[in-house]
DNA sequence: CGGTTTTGACCTGCGC
DNA sequence: GCGCAGGTCAAAACCG
């Protein structure tokens, strides 16, 4: 895994600046000191680049690290117990044997799928299964993580995991299902009936809910045959503005480019919600590119609190009818939280606060988002509000010691959190997507000039109101100037593709257009 | 005519 | 065990 941030070149910005400006003393003073400012920043930008290579590298090598160690513990419990279970002995050695089998499970932990290998039979999905649930009550945590990347699972058992499920113990399926039934809700205000996400979708059923006159639609995906997401639509009681779309489970094909962005944003979620751990469950705030995402957990006095959320399901609700602040002027507010109803699920939260100016007190450290493009500035706060992971492997934010070494503090920290690689490596295939369709849509969304791309998203609100609504204002934020503002670089110089990953090999892989701003 | 929506029936999980 | 509620199925109706 290789992931790299891209920055341009000193060398483009100061010709650009050059050009832009008709001469004149004062004139050239102003230019050659806001060169000189960008020059600072670059050399920042490009030292923390060093570090997060670093880190990603830690991450990597912990990872291999992780693995070994999950296996000598699989191995140590198989050779050491006479296990009354047979079958999952037997399960074991295989899985310990087979090198297809130990890649299709390192491939779900990746959030990646292997829909090309011999192993995605159902007879070993069920193997694999069975496997996983194994070690689930020593490694709980561990196990529902590294399943849950793999959404598409459902496809062969429907979310009720009752009718076709194969007939197994109560618990292996619950343990299965809890990863498998992550959900991300999102509400946002709209007088249609439903929001063009960019997905084709069919209606199958309708339900009218106790506690809301209002039924909930539910929708498949029909952009491919068997595409295992779900979604359900229904009013919120409170307010009969807000439209509360719940999705479920992972496209298993390429996006449309107006669809990719909501996908991106709620499989980053439902992986940042599985891949989470359990915190001290302190009122946290996201910050992402001034997009607003409220939380919720069952002791929420959230008056909008939703219906459509069951207990049952781990679910993030993305709330996209809070007003965007102004991005230059205060720090956007993103609130992440878990239904972790019965503390059956972890929950995650992560504090990222966007530093609108480099004079800002506070030390940051910029974090590629797994939302779109751009950077996230991770402020240390002093009210404990900064936390990732699970305490027992990090509890950023208590005591931090409020000194210039806090960026690599933090940088250790997050490199040392198992959830967080997790994290970055669900966000990473994500954004690349299993298709090519996936990747390709993602980097020319990306690299789209934030003119055009707000001109798209203009035009699709202009065209269906309401509608393509969620697209353009992830597409917008993606490319939210605000975020351009901490390097002080005019929107078009900025390097909106931070990650790039090759599949076919661990060095970086840039496009024509990457490689000619690198 | 093919795809989508509607709608009543059915299945499953959960609480009592 | 029973009833309730959520979720899904599938046939009929609808629509372009």
């Amino acid at each position: 895994m290789e992931v790299l941030k891209k920055l341009p070149t000193s060398d483009s910005i100061v010709k650009d600046e050059v050009a832009g400006s008709d001469g004149g003393i004062q004139e050239s003073r102003k230019v050659s000191h806001e060169l000189e400012s960008a020059n600072v920043e670059m050399r920042e930008m490009k030292e923390e680049n060093e570090k997060l290579k670093v880190m990603l590298e830690h991450i990597e090598s912990d990872y291999k690290s992780l693995r070994l160690r999950y296996l000598n513990k699989v191995q140590q419990k198989s050779s050491a117990k006479p296990v009354p279970d047979n079958k999952n002995d037997h399960l074991n050695a295989e899985f310990l044997s087979s090198s297809d089998q130990e890649r299709e499970f390192v491939s779900l932990s990746l959030g990646r799928r292997s829909s090309n290998s011999p192993s995605n039979s159902i007879a070993n999905k069920e193997e694999k299964t069975k496997l996983i649930c194994l070690g689930a009550k020593e490694e709980e945590e561990f196990f529902c993580l590294e399943y849950s990347s793999s959404e598409e699972a459902p496809a062969m058992n429907k979310v009720t995991g009752k009718r076709s499920s194969p007939s197994g113990g109560a618990d292996d399926n619950s343990q299965q299902n809890l990863a498998k039934r992550a959900r991300v809700c999102v509400r946002a205000r709209c007088d249609t009936l439903t929001m063009n996400d960019g997905c084709q979708w069919r209606k199958y059923g309708q339900k009218v809910a106790k506690g809301n006159p209002c039924p909930r639609a539910y929708y498949r995906c029909t952009v491919a045959p068997g595409c295992p997401v779900r979604r359900q639509v229904q009013r919120c009681v409170d307010d009969m503005s807000i439209l509360i779309t719940t999705y479920e489970g992972t496209h298993n094909h390429p996006l449309p480019l107006t669809a990719t962005a909501m996908a991106s944003t709620t499989a980053a979620a439902a992986s940042m919600l599985l891949s989470g751990s359990s915190t001290s469950g302190l009122d946290t705030e996201m910050i992402k590119n001034g997009m607003n995402f409220k939380l919720y957990d069952n002791n929420s006095r959230f008056i909008n609190k939703p219906t459509v959320l069951s207990p049952l399901h781990p679910t993030v609700t993305l709330d996209l009818t809070i007003p965007m602040p102004k991005p230059s002027s205060s720090p956007y507010s993103l609130n992440f939280n878990t239904f972790s109803s019965l503390q059956r699920f972890p929950s995650t939260s992560l504090n990222f606060s966007a530093s609108s100016s480099s004079s800002d007190s506070t030390s940051t450290i910029n974090i590629p988002t797994i939302w779109g493009s751009g950077y996230a500035s991770c402020s240390p706060v002093t009210d404990n509000k900064v936390h990732i992971g699970r305490p027992s492997f990090l509890n950023i934010g208590k005591n931090l010691p409020q000194n210039p070494s806090l960026t690599e503090t933090l940088t250790k920290a997050l490199a040392s959190d198992p959830s967080f690689h997790s994290v970055i490596a669900q966000a990473i295939s994500t954004m690349v997507g299993s298709g090519n369709g996936d990747q390709q849509s993602a980097r020319t969304l990306n690299s789209l000039p934030i003119t055009k791309q707000q001109a798209a998203a203009d035009s699709n609100n202009k065209n269906k109101g309401c509608e393509g609504y969620f697209s353009s204002l992830l597409m917008s934020n993606m490319a939210n100037p605000g975020m351009l503002s901490t390097l002080n670089l005019p929107s078009s110089e900025l390097p909106f593709t931070l990650f790039t990953t090759s599949s076919s090999s661990s060095k970086p892989s840039f496009s024509n257009e990457e490689k000619k701003r690198l």
